[in-house]
RNA sequence: UGGGGUAUCGCCAAGCGGUAAGGCAAUGGACUCUGACUCCAUCAUUCGAAGGUUCGAAUCCUUCUACCCUAGCCA
């Protein structure tokens, strides 16, 4: 009951930005009467990553809190981009996030109505069909310093724009040959407003209109006729399209919108050791540098899914992360952080051994065995507890013990008793070594009397360590996987060579059996989930989850 | 060099004229059947810099500096 309170009290304080802020304005000022309507428009042309989490959850969530709406849109306008694969997986993300969206919308189902506008605006001598080639556009564009310069097209009439845009319809033009531009200002100190382009003729089959138009509109004037379609009161985008802003206004008022939208701009998330570029993590899916957009190592929702972290996780750190429209670079390990936090209570807990020591008791009788009980969850009493087998020959963690110990070490060295987790005191009396003076096996005694749950109080050991019981301990394989990205000695950025180990290790039989989607933390090693897929596999793989939080003080 | 943005602790980030929230990380300590978790403590006399206004400034004004975006028929 606490918990709760605390962790609603936390979300009270962490919820509010400056997004928000606007928002309580714009309430205030009945801008939009009591509406709230936000929407996330992702171009079907990649999957979504976890820069998209955090717009995902920041539209989603603004519109809860004010009990508005949220759409999600496919900005589909370049149809050479897309694909229905990445509208199918950007459904499947953000539903797997948790959210609802209220309407789930095309943008290409709007290009009727975007016609409509084009042909108001050529009527309002506001647009004009261009002849320029692409390069002769750019070179009267002008520079950042010089003012652009007007087209020789820039003045034709009304009707025989209408009839030009009308042809380049009917796909009587072939590509490139001309385009539908914004009459607006060469001169503009904003390269945006120097007539931009706002139809494209593309002889090209479309995954949601398939051959019904040749002509296709640009984003800057697509995007504000969407969302006032739709209603949208707050179109919220990323930094880069401040410059937009004007165009996007300009757009809504030619087209005499009542209530026009108003965009909103925040800064994109950028995370430490992680490419978050479509482009790039495109390139490692097409060479192959990765199994497929949902590698594990890969930082797409896909990616983290299949890695083990849940949408509880990654939206706890959306919401921690904040937003703002200054440039940041967060730390990885805050997404760490969140997947430990959401974990530790409900994953439960087993004994692996990644790189094993054998040890035997020698003063346990030989062929005996017996059964320990250890607790599944640590946090949480009605996850029950598990039989494990016990016996004279263990496999230990070869860090767990230290022939020489350094200061502080409270393990396993010559002479030092400590406690096998759920079992007895041991100590460590031998060390075997190979020819090459390798140690391969310790010789330890345990004490019958301090049998866990016996109620021993007789004296304390410093030190508890993890142990699989030889003859019963199933192979597992590990899949490590460790930042996909590295910086190297000159602090560039480049794909880490060590991105993924699969070794093996040995695991208490409870693993042998685990299923896809149950959870596990690994005994101090961190926190490990099943792979949901590799679910039939004879031996289990799992995955590591990132933010393995080492104790170890080397 | 034009235009548009941003600068508050190692990393995020509140603050909106009344005397620097919080989280991550870090450090010390307590606790512990793992050193995890938890707990407790420490962690910005100072808000990019310099001036100014004010009883009072991170918040207002001026100037400067740094960084980001911007010249796709991409989004």
């Amino acid at each position: 009951m606490a918990d709760i309170e605390k962790t609603e009290a936390v979300n009270e304080q962490t919820s509010s930005n400056f997004i928000h802020n606007i928002i309580d304005k714009d309430l205030e000022n009945q801008t939009y009467g009591n509406r709230v309507y936000t929407r996330f428009p992702p171009e079907p042309n990649g999957y979504l990553h976890i820069g998209h989490a955090k717009s995902i959850c920041l539209n989603f969530t603004t519109a809860q809190k004010y009990n508005g709406k949220c759409n999600l849109r496919f900005d589909d306008t370049n149809p050479v981009k897309e694909d229905t694969e990445y509208v199918e997986s950007i459904e499947a993300d953000v539903k797997w996030l948790g959210f609802q969206w209220e309407k789930l919308l095309f943008a290409s189902s709007y290009f009727d109505k975007m016609y409509e506008c084009a042909v108001m605006l050529i009527k309002k001598n506001s647009a004009y069909v261009c002849d320029l080639s692409a390069e002769e556009i750019k070179r009267h564009r002008g520079t950042l310093t010089e003012p652009g310069k007007e087209s020789p097209y820039r003045n034709r009439s009304v009707e025989e724009n209408l009839e030009l845009f009308e042809n380049m319809r009917k796909g009587l033009y072939k590509d490139g040959e001309k385009v539908l531009r914004a009459k607006i200002d060469m001169a503009s100190p904003n390269i945006n407003m120097r007539d931009p382009i706002i139809y494209r003729i593309a002889h090209i089959e479309h995954h949601n209109t398939g051959d019904k138009w040749s002509i296709y509109p640009m984003y800057d004037y697509a995007h504000p006729i969407e969302d006032a379609i739709e209603g949208i009161t707050h179109s919220i985008c990323t930094l880069e399209f401040e410059d937009h802003r004007p165009l996007y206004d300009w757009v809504l008022r030619e087209l005499e919108w009542d209530e026009p939208p108003q965009q909103i701009e925040f800064a994109r998330l950028n995370l430490t050791n992680t490419v978050m570029s479509k482009r790039y993590l495109k390139a490692l899916v097409d060479d192959g540098s990765v199994e497929g957009w949902d590698d594990p190592r890969m930082p797409t929702i896909a990616g983290l899914r299949r890695r083990g972290y849940t949408p509880e996780a990654i939206r706890d750190f959306c919401e921690r992360i904040g937003v703002s429209k200054a440039n940041s670079l967060v730390d990885i390990a805050l997404l760490e952080h969140c997947i430990r936090e959401d974990l530790k209570s409900r994953a439960e807990t087993r004994m692996v051994v990644m790189n094993p020591l054998k040890v035997v008791i020698t003063n346990y009788p030989e062929n005996s065995t017996e059964e320990v009980d250890i607790e599944n969850s640590k946090e949480d009493e009605a996850k029950g507890t598990r039989k494990v087998q016990f016996s004279r020959e263990l496999y230990v963690e070869r860090d767990d013990f230290m022939e020489i110990p350094e200061k502080k070490y409270f393990r396993l060295f010559p002479g030092n008793e400590v406690r096998f987790k759920g079992a007895y005191f041991i100590t460590c009396q031998d060390v075997v070594k190979d020819e090459a003076g390798n140690v391969i096996e310790l010789r330890c005694t345990y004490d019958p009397e301090t049998r866990s749950g016996s109620g021993f109080d007789g004296r304390k050991v410093k030190g508890t360590i993890h142990w699989v019981d030889a003859k019963t301990a199933v192979k597992i394989k590990i899949r490590s996987y460790g930042y996909l990205m590295i910086e190297d000695e000159n602090g560039e950025t480049v794909l880490n060579p060590d991105s993924m180990k699969v070794f093996e290790a040995y695991a208490e039989p409870s693993l042998k059996d685990a299923d896809a989607g149950e959870r596990y933390q690994f005994f101090r090693h961190g926190y490990y989930i099943a792979d949901e897929h590799l679910t039939n596999e004879t031996e289990k793989v799992f995955n590591q989850i990132v933010g393995l939080k080492s104790s170890w003080k080397k």
